[in-house]
DNA sequence: TGTACATCAGTGAACGCGCGTTCACTGATGTAC
DNA sequence: TGTACATCAGTGAACGCGCGTTCACTGATGTAC
């Protein structure tokens, strides 16, 4: 049942967690991490402030909700930039295109999507807490993007297009590659490259990963 | 003339304006751009805020300053790392080498100086005046990596290790593999990688992305 | 060398701001009997 | 089916905080004559 069924506000939303959540990730869409205030949140929703710490232990609870919510968008984004039809017929050409077709998602959905995917790497408190070190594949769905990499990696080694030792940390080569990139894009002097030539250096840069993937 | 020449505060400080940024820097060495606050700033250095303003328009003004230093620091940093004696004999070798000593400067001054690090590479107000797009060498000290970088490149395609065309935009496949590195390790899920792993998986990255640009 | 005066570089008090958070509370809901 | 009561989910006013910034000012410095 949601929140405004009969039309009219009541004094129990019923499900204002998610409508806070949706609000704050509103706000990190605008502005990043740093707009995401409590009371602007208990504000846009149309409730008071105090009302947040019935579902948050506080402003650091609500971020950290958001964060997860930003690197499940990322996740989901990636996800779909790798369904291209068809496939490529040697598995081998067809991974490398798969691991330049990851990249390329995530520097676009960077790029889309500035503030939650700022949001999705801010520091916070809870860091320490998570036990995923980037090496092993993770449980949750904000994680699928990763095990999507993770994947195409090992078909890279099944396919012989990558060799075996070079296989562990190769995670954190490709992702490194276009997390610096989508940064420096966004908050770095790419910012002022012009459309064209900033497609091509992700090219270049995504060319240069996956040759370095495959050596 | 110092500002402390004869031990004793004298009303007119003599360099306030560096005093603040060195004071604004260590700040930011603590905490991150967030950190630097120009009250705290002025208060370290025992003047009041008020003053502040006759040396910077503003906050940002300040930060922008503190930011300049961080990547100078950067700059300094990584020329150092790539002072290492003796030369290989091969010059392709040692072109090697070096892109991958730079690397490694890059990372390791980001790990020892995180809240500089991350200061350096902040959003401000002021991003959009500068001229720099990442592509071209341009003036100033704190772009001295970048060129450090650029030159390096250049060798490795005078010594037949880098095929020409892949040199255009080359210098920002291997900074955006570094810089993400670098952002994982400090505030990803690389932070709690143990200091054996970590090693190893910067190694890993730098071999990956030189064996990419010599493709 | 001395003096008047413009200019420079500081002071100190105060402002408004919006935040996160806490407090005592009340309206709505659901459950035991 | 009705009623008493515990519990849940909200309200509204208030707090302290520290920030950036502005204002009218004063002490120090340097320069013209």
């Amino acid at each position: 049942m949601g929140p405004t069924t009969g039309g009219k506000p009541r004094y129990h939303h019923g499900d204002l967690r998610n409508a806070l959540i949706e609000a704050a990730v509103g706000l990190a869409a605008e502005g990043g991490p740093e707009r995401v205030v409590l009371r602007e949140a208990a504000r846009s929703v149309g409730v008071s402030p105090t009302a947040a710490y019935r579902h948050f232990t506080g402003q650091g609870d609500l971020l950290e909700a958001v964060k997860i919510r930003g690197q499940q968008a990322l996740a989901d984004s990636m996800g779909g930039a790798t369904h291209i039809r068809p496939e490529l017929d040697d598995p081998g050409e067809e991974a490398v295109r798969r691991v330049k077709a990851i990249g390329r998602g995530y520097v676009r959905f960077a790029m889309e999507n500035p503030g939650l995917y700022r949001t999705a790497f801010c520091r916070t408190a809870m860091m320490q807490n998570s036990d995923f070190t980037g090496l092993e594949a993770p449980e949750g769905p904000q994680f699928a993007a990763f095990v999507l990499l993770s994947e195409t990696l090992d078909t890279l080694v099944a396919t012989g297009r990558m060799r075996p030792e070079n296989r562990p940390g190769a995670e954190v080569a490709a992702w490194s590659a276009v997390h610096g990139l989508s940064l420096l894009i966004l908050d770095g002097p790419l910012a002022r490259l012009p459309a064209e030539q900033r497609d091509a250096v992700i090219e270049q840069t995504l060319a240069t990963i996956s040759a370095g993937l495959t050596r």
